[in-house]
RNA sequence: GGCCCGUUCGUCUAGGGGUUAGGACGCAAGGUUUUCAUCCUUGUAACAGGGGUUCGAAUCCCCUACGGGCUACCA
């Protein structure tokens, strides 16, 4: 058995879409599985459409997320190059081929005169228009045209282009891997253009040959692409490489959480969750599209959570590693249903990743984090911070937003709660714990704990009438963890300075 | 309009003739005897509809409805 190659083909035309990500992943997935070889094709036979810095995007994310690929545009390969405008002498010989072989034709038709037919027949038939095989011969192409008045026109530098002359009444089959058998009738297909007019070829033939040329086993990619495999399949037969036809894996498209139809940039700003892995600002307008890794996911999260959108192991398993993922995909567990996407499960996911993670790991990105916020902490304290606050928070930054008061002593008291719960016997309870507290050492948890509980019996006084006033004093609010917890890491000094001010200052 | 693909709790999904239709997210309630979270427990909730096939259909077939994709000298 040949080693399986697949790749995945991004246009450079923007920011990659997280859909785009998907079928990435699922074939890198694939080709691990499998020992085989990923590889990174750019399809920038626009050039139009072609966006500075989209390129690099692509590569960025995909190196973000772990998906590495073995042969591409800046790591080569045998099968270079892997940016197909640096391929593209190579298009023309194959279009070539299918003239010479009877299986395509030139065509002359201006714009314009598309226009004009695409008009003219959807008046006389109703509907679908198209340049087929019932059409073909009133138009101005090598089939209608005499040789020289063709000859003269190619001469002539003329604009031209190349089109596939698709057979009548054919039965094309397309075997998917995820959807079966997929029959079409050739009538249906149009004579779609292979080689364009400035010289490049369409995404069609381009994929095709490089395909072929790059020996790729199996075509991993979105349904999109479904109605136009048909034609990729007569391409294959045209250029007399049946033999070599790719196996096909349609994937099912990436739907907006609410409502219908695929996710689009819209949806993320509209329903304030990012559609794109990083963030992207668009060199022509300077829009910025916000990324998962700017809002805080940990790239496992993300990968892991999109790998679980329209593939599953067929067990209760949730959290994987690239490794387990590797391990367990195969395409037939692949669904064959759009899958809308839930930004809440997103969070979930970089949640479980976030207490799974070592702490080391943990604090370095908060220390990190608190740093931007102009706080610099001995990362003993640090690490202290974010094994107690950690459970609570789905993000880092979140982690350290609940945790300022660890680093700096409240300014305000949150007055909802004071009301509530700051008594006029408080002010009282809270001196003579603090001053219970100066006696203590070592001053840990433990011994904080033992000696709030020592008082509350002495004193009588239950922990309802005690621990919301020093919450109150430590945090600012009524949030947060156990407050011996709070009291330990912050240290004595601070413990006491805190209980201080509160007390002259909430009770006015 | 035409062609193609699809349809199990609100969402992601398991299920491949016989199940109390399972899990997860979300939501709700209770618990962990200070709060807010986390966590644990319990609960909530689904086979689009109609015909077949069969002793028996979520599972197989057909039709309908609905949804989506494609329908460029874009990918």
């Amino acid at each position: 058995m040949s080693h399986t190659r697949v790749r995945f083909a991004p246009s450079p035309t923007g920011p990659l879409h997280m859909g785009g990500v998907r079928t990435a992943l699922y074939n890198y997935l694939f080709a691990k599985k499998t020992g085989g070889k990923f590889l990174l094709r750019i399809e920038d036979t626009d050039q139009k459409r072609y966006v500075d810095g989209a390129e690099e995007y692509i590569m960025e994310a995909l190196k973000w997320c772990g998906i590495l690929w073995d042969e591409g545009p800046d790591t080569g390969g045998g099968y270079g190059p892997y940016r197909q405008s640096e391929r593209k002498d190579l298009y023309h010989q194959y279009a070539l081929q299918l003239i010479k072989s009877g299986h395509a034709y030139y065509a002359f038709d201006t714009p314009e005169e598309l226009d004009a037919m695409r008009k003219q027949l959807e008046a006389e038939k109703g509907s679908n228009p198209q340049y087929d095989s019932s059409s073909r011969m009133q138009m101005r192409n090598s089939l209608t045209l005499s040789d020289d008045e063709g000859n003269h026109l190619l001469g002539s530098q003329e604009h031209y282009v190349i089109r596939i002359r698709m057979p009548e009444d054919e039965e094309v089959l397309v075997n998917d891997l995820i959807r079966g058998e997929v029959r079409v009738n050739s009538n249906l297909l149009d004579d779609k253009v292979l080689f364009k007019s400035d010289g490049m070829p369409t995404y069609h033939l381009a994929n095709v040959v490089d395909d072929y040329l790059m020996k790729i086993t199996h075509v991993i990619r979105g349904e999109e692409w479904l109605p136009s495999a048909p034609l990729h399949v007569m391409l294959y037969r045209f250029l007399g490489w049946e033999t070599a036809t790719p196996r096909f894996a349609h994937l099912p498209l990436l739907l907006k959480p609410d409502g219908n139809g695929k996710l689009s940039k819209r949806d993320g700003d509209r329903l304030g969750f990012p559609v794109f892995p990083l963030q992207w600002k668009d060199p022509n307008t300077a829009e910025i599209s916000s990324g998962y890794r700017e809002a805080g996911y940990f790239p496992e999260a993300f990968v892991n959570m999109l790998a679980l959108l329209g593939w599953n192991p067929g067990t209760d398993q949730e959290v994987f590693s690239m490794e387990e993922l590797i391990h367990e995909f195969s395409l037939e567990r692949v669904g064959k249903s759009g899958s809308k996407f839930d930004p809440e499960k997103a969070k979930w996911f970089n949640h479980q990743y976030l207490q799974s993670k070592s702490i080391g790991e943990i604090s370095q990105q908060v220390a990190a984090q608190l740093e931007k916020n102009g706080i610099q902490a001995d990362s003993t304290k640090i690490e202290s911070v974010a094994a107690l606050m950690r459970q609570r928070a789905n993000f880092i930054d979140e982690l350290c937003e609940q945790s300022m008061f660890f680093f700096k002593a409240p300014e305000t008291y949150d007055p909802t709660f004071a009301k509530k719960r700051w008594k006029e016997e408080t002010p009282g309870i809270l001196n003579e714990v603090s001053g219970l507290l100066k006696e203590l050492n070592p001053f840990d948890a433990q011994t904080i704990d033992a000696a709030l509980h020592h008082y509350m019996e002495e004193s009588g006084h239950g922990a309802g009438k005690i621990m919301p006033g020093l919450r109150l004093a430590l945090v600012g609010s009524g949030t947060g963890p156990d407050v011996k917890d709070i009291m330990a890491i912050i240290g004595k000094e601070e413990t006491i300075s805190r209980i201080e001010k509160a007390v002259l200052i909430v009770s006015h």
